[in-house]
DNA sequence: CATCTATGAATGAAGG
DNA sequence: CCTTCATTCATAGATG
């Protein structure tokens, strides 16, 4: 009787992401993604919109209050069983088939910087909250390889990316593909993602 | 029987506060403790971790729900039939009438946090038209910063009472005291803990 | 053992 | 951005 621990209520007052919803937008934000432009919102409203309802206003919020809480990092995970995430979905007959597409390379859970100091006191930043609710079973031990992500089938062109080793600069801003910060053989530094790639 | 911290099923899903916790957790409340700033939570928690395993978010999420809860406790009477019953959930989330014992007038139903006004958000988003990713490169794990400071200012007295005592300075709001004598019991070492500045 | 209840935890939505 | 409110989910524990 715990296997649906996603929405419950059908509550229309509030929006209520779907796992898929989320899962995009926790891979914007482990992206790098973290106050998207107006364009942005609207970008990924747009796309979200695939999995269910959902407003500007919607991806407006969560990347403020995820970015937010991110920030809080307070430590040590309390459970794995329980997670927000669940993998099933109230599955209304709108969104069906996108199982698990929108997979972006992860990086390792442990990779929050602490709670840095401000230097001085000053307002220390809260650290009560807890932070992402990153699920283990999301992570997939990323080698080197880059999956051919379909994050935003845009208008024009298509996310064809299938190796793209970053590019960085490049001269331009805008990039045209997707270009990661290849970490696989780096340590600590987690993977970054070029969010202009998405077009956003 | 609550045994006492530890317990007894080493329940690690989910915070299970012991007699003292909570009891230190009124005492601030009804002290007019309401929304502890971060120093503060930080202070108790280390306080009551001498009761027994707590975190921060664990205070900080009590006196959300307390808060919370002391003022949505005006459940809807009808007029007449009264029917407690019903379960837990109660007519529906628009707890806007609360009338009762406290009979206040309301204000208009369109009440600040229920206005559906989009301009808000709107006028923000436009407002964050940036995102950065520089601000990441600092992923340093400091030494685990233990702030293993003093817990309270206590003062350390022996009072044979277990109430509340708090000092307005005078002149606003300026730093109230709040003194606790012995607020566990038991074999518990005596608690005193002094707030000051309406808390801590 | 089923159920209802109290409450810890999480997060969407706003306000400032 | 930071802080706070509101609503909801999940679960331990009391109840019968």
């Amino acid at each position: 009787m715990e296997a649906l621990s996603g929405r419950v209520g059908v509550k229309c007052g509030r929006w209520n992401p779907t796992a898929e919803q989320v899962k995009v937008l926790t891979e914007l934000f482990r992206a790098g993604l973290r106050t998207p432009s107006t364009e942005q919102i609207q970008r990924i409203s747009t796309h979200l919109s695939a999995f269910g309802k959902v407003e500007s206003k919607n991806v407006f919020y969560w990347f403020q209050n995820h970015k937010a809480r991110e920030r809080h990092h307070h430590k040590k995970r309390r459970r794995g069983a329980s997670s927000p995430d669940s993998g099933s979905n109230d599955d209304d007959g709108r969104a069906a088939a996108h199982e698990g597409d929108a997979d972006l390379v992860l990086q390792p859970p442990e990779s929050k910087r602490e709670a840095r100091s401000y230097g001085h006191h000053h307002r220390l930043m809260t650290c009560y909250v807890r932070d992402v609710v990153e699920t283990e079973a999301m992570w997939e031990r990323p080698t080197r390889e880059v999956e051919t992500l379909e994050l935003f089938p845009l208008k024009s062109y298509d996310l064809e990316v299938d190796k793209v080793r970053y590019v960085r600069g490049g001269g331009g801003e805008q990039c045209r593909e997707i270009s990661f910060f290849d970490v696989a053989a780096g340590r600590d530094p987690p993977l970054e993602l070029r969010l202009c790639s998405f077009g956003l």
